[in-house]
DNA sequence: AAAAAAATTTAGACTAGACTAAAATATTTT
DNA sequence: AAAATATTTTAGTCTAGTCTAAATTTTTTT
C-alpha cells in the first residue's frame, strides 16, 4: 500500500507540532495546521495507524513510529531541497518558493532527491535558513537565537526566520535583512520590547517585538 | 473548479490521439492509453464535456474544445520541459525519465515553466527528439523521416523515435545510436524489411524492421 | 464532586475516480 | 436485412478524503 500524499502531509504535520515538545501530538492542534475538521483528522488518525506510522491512543493523542519518523524527515528533506532548487536555479524570491514546494515533496522517484541534492551542491539549510535532513535523516544543528533573547552589545548575522509567512518576509527585504545580513544589537526599549539595531551597511533600524521573535541570530565571537 | 491532474491526463492522451488523424477520439482508444476502463472513460468524458474541455456526443467519440487543446499542449510542454531537467541538469538517462515527468507536468505555480524554461536555454526538443512547444502554444516542425521510409545511399542523423519505451531506449544505448548519431543507409533486405547502416564511427550494424519503423532520422543535405 | 466547557469521536453524507456486470447502440458479416 | 459482433453507456458498488451535526469523553471551573 503506497503511501498518498494527503497521508504525508499529516504526517508532516504531527511531526512538526512534536518537534517542539515531547508530547503526543493531539487531534485539534492537527487539525489547526492542515486546516481541516477535527472529524477528519480522527480519519486519518485511523489510517495512519492501520499503516503503523503513528501510534494512536483514542482522546490522548499521537505519536510518531520509526517508520512514521522516518518519512516525515525525507519529506521535509524534499521539500527544502526544492525551495533550494527553486530561489538558487530558477531565481524565485523566498516568499514565493513554499506553494510550489509543498507540491513537489510529493514527487516519487529512485535517485530523484539524491541527484537534486548533489546537483543543488548538498546544501545544509534551505532558503528560510531550515536545517535540510541529509539522506540518512540526520540534522545539522545550528547555535542561533531569537533576536529577542540577545543583550544588548551583541552582534551577529541573521540566519533563519520562525514566521515563514509571505508579508514578514517581504517585510524584511524591505529592511534589508536578507540571510546573512549583519546586525548589532545596539538597545533595548522596555516600553515595547522594540530594539535598536545597526545593519552591517552602516543603517540604523528599529525592529517590533514581534520582529525580535521571528528573527533567528547566529552569534559573532567578538573577539579581539 | 480548477483542473485535476486526472483530467489533465486525459486530455493529453485526447490530444495524442487525435493527433494522428483529426477524427474525433474514441472511448476505447482513449481506455487503452489511459489502461482503464471503457466506463471509468465515459464518466471522465461527461466531466470533461462538463467543463467544456471537449465536445462529446454519445457513441461518436471526443474532440478538444480550443480550451481543451490549450490545456494539454501546455502539459505536454511541462511534461517535456521536464524531461529536458532531468536529463541534462541531474544526469538522468533517457530512458528513466518519463515517469517521473509524468508526475512533475502536473506541478501548478505561476511562472514556474517560464522560469524553468529559461533556466534549461529554451530548448526546441525533449530528450527523446519530441518537440516542446513554446508559452503560447506554437510547435516547431522538423523535417524527419522514418529510417524505414529512406532510399539506400542517404545519410543522415537520428532526431527522434516513435517507441517511447525503455527497452527500445536502452537498445538503442547499446548500439550506440543517440540522437544526434551519424547514420547512412547502405542497403535494404527485402527478405525481412532489415536494412545495413554505417554510423557517424565507422561501424556497421543491421538493424530490423521494428527499429527502422520507430527510429526519426532527418535528411543531411546530401550535397557535393 | 458536580456542573460547565473543551476536546474528541462517531454517524451519516458527499465527491472524484475507479471497478464489474448488464443494457443499449453501432458496425460488420452473412 | 437479419444476425452476429464490437463498442459504448448505464447501473450499481467501492475507497479516499472531506464535511456537518450529534454523541461521547476529558478537562476545567465552581
Ligand atoms: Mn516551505
Ligand atoms: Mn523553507
Ligand atoms: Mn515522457
Ligand atoms: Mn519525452
Amino acid at each position: 500500500m503506497p503511501i498518498t500524499q494527503a497521508e504525508e502531509n499529516y504526517l508532516k504535520a504531527i511531526f512538526k507540532i512534536a518537534e517542539k515538545d515531547d508530547k503526543p501530538a493531539l487531534t485539534n492542534a492537527i487539525a489547526a495546521v492542515m486546516q481541516t475538521s477535527a472529524a477528519s483528522v480522527t480519519d486519518m488518525l485511523k489510517r495512519l495507524a492501520d499503516k503503523q506510522l503513528i501510534t494512536y491512543e483514542k482522546y490522548r493523542g499521537v505519536q510518531l513510529t520509526e517508520e512514521g519518523h522516518r518519512l516525515s524527515t525525507a519529506l521535509i528533506r524534499r521539500h527544502r531541497l526544492w525551495e533550494v532548487f527553486l530561489t538558487e536555479k530558477l531565481g524565485f524570491a523566498w516568499d514565493e518558493v513554499h506553494d510550489l514546494a509543498e507540491q513537489l515533496e510529493h514527487i516519487q522517484g529512485n535517485g530523484l532527491i539524491d541527484r537534486l541534492d548533489n546537483f543543488l551542491g548538498n546544501p545544509g539549510f534551505d532558503p528560510h535558513g531550515d536545517p535540510i535532513p541529509n539522506a540518512e535523516g540526520h540534522w545539522t544543528y545550528r547555535n542561533q537565537s531569537l533576536l529577542a533573547t540577545l543583550q544588548p552589545g551583541t552582534q551577529g548575522v541573521v540566519t533563519g526566520v520562525d514566521d515563514h509567512s509571505a508579508t514578514f518576509l517581504q517585510y524584511l527585504d524591505q529592511l534589508g535583512l536578507a540571510l546573512g545580513a549583519q546586525v548589532s544589537l545596539l538597545e533595548q526599549f522596555p516600553y515595547d520590547h522594540s530594539v535598536r539595531v545597526r545593519t552591517g551597511d552602516g543603517r540604523e533600524l528599529v525592529l517590533s517585538e514581534k520582529v525580535t521573535k521571528n528573527l533567528y541570530i547566529k552569534l559573532l565571537e567578538s573577539g579581539n
